[in-house]
DNA sequence: TCATCTATTGCAACTGCTTGCAATAAGCGG
DNA sequence: CCGCTTATTGCAAGCAGTTGCAATAGATGA
């Protein structure tokens, strides 16, 4: 969108984006952003609650999802699901991308922006759909496995 | 694969499958599959433990999920995950199929063979990777909602 | 600085699903 | 029909995540 889109994001901003819209800047949402600006690009809602936790021992799992929920509201983290169904939380600034995930040889890894477009031009294409690539993890078999099986 | 494709699955040779491979025919067993016979398409896990506890009402739900997984290993149902990550069965003899979900109107709704192979094929041209589309729900936006965001 | 309003927290309970383990019971061979 | 092997069950505990509710504590205005 803009020339900062590659930056480290202004987590700083964060106090003041949440006190524009009359919610609160808390010691608990300082603690989650605080893993979060340690996070390179994925975590798992059980993994930022238990790095919040070596924090601050008394984090509680609700306050910390509640955090996550209105972080992603504000566009500072975009929640997907990976292949076992389980959350997944894409950090920014990470460019937008998705996952394939070998259901074979239980390998995971990202397509980038480019790749995702062709997916994104089919689904378009047919239904008017915009898919949101980030959101799940998508399963198959890669090349090499299914060319094996 | 064959003309019978799109006829009634043969249950009645669960229990034949199940002793080939050393396993065997349980009344717990039995209960997961009258339930699956009478389920059009799909079904979450919960849902089955719901519908056994029904008929038998001492189900267990471990007994349950463990019965979907040799199932799933017969080839009789497929698990995939909804848009919420939950886990969803998709039973035989339901031809292979996709669903997409709007993330903002909340509707899902599925996508045949033809649709889903445009998105197979996009997918195959940049990796060779072989999507399992029933796995998965796609999340993103309808034509409508992209539309008037 | 203080009072007030209400967003947020922590708790406890609960949903969906999984796992280890001891007891049970299919299914086979005799 | 009996006994044996071992797959399967039920239980209890646990993980990931959610929710309702009473108590707490930010932020604002006086």
């Amino acid at each position: 969108m803009n020339a900062t889109e590659s930056l480290p994001v202004p987590w700083d901003s964060v106090a003041d984006r949440l006190r524009e819209r009359g919610l609160r800047w808390t010691p608990q949402r300082r603690t989650v952003i605080e893993v979060l600006t340690e996070t390179d690009g994925h975590i798992t809602g059980a993994e930022v609650v238990e790095r919040c936790r070596e924090r601050q021992r008394f984090t509680t799992p609700s306050t910390v999802y509640r955090t996550l929920d209105v972080l992603e509201q504000l566009g500072f983290v975009r929640h997907g699901h990976g292949a076992d169904g389980r959350e997944e939380f894409h950090v920014r600034p990470i460019q937008e991308h998705g996952h394939l995930h070998c259901a074979e040889c239980g390998v995971t890894w990202e397509i980038g922006r480019a790749r995702a477009a062709s997916v994104a031009d089919a689904l378009r294409a047919d239904d008017g759909f915009e898919i949101e690539i980030g959101h799940v993890t998508l399963v198959g078999r890669c090349r090499k496995c299914a060319a094996r099986g």
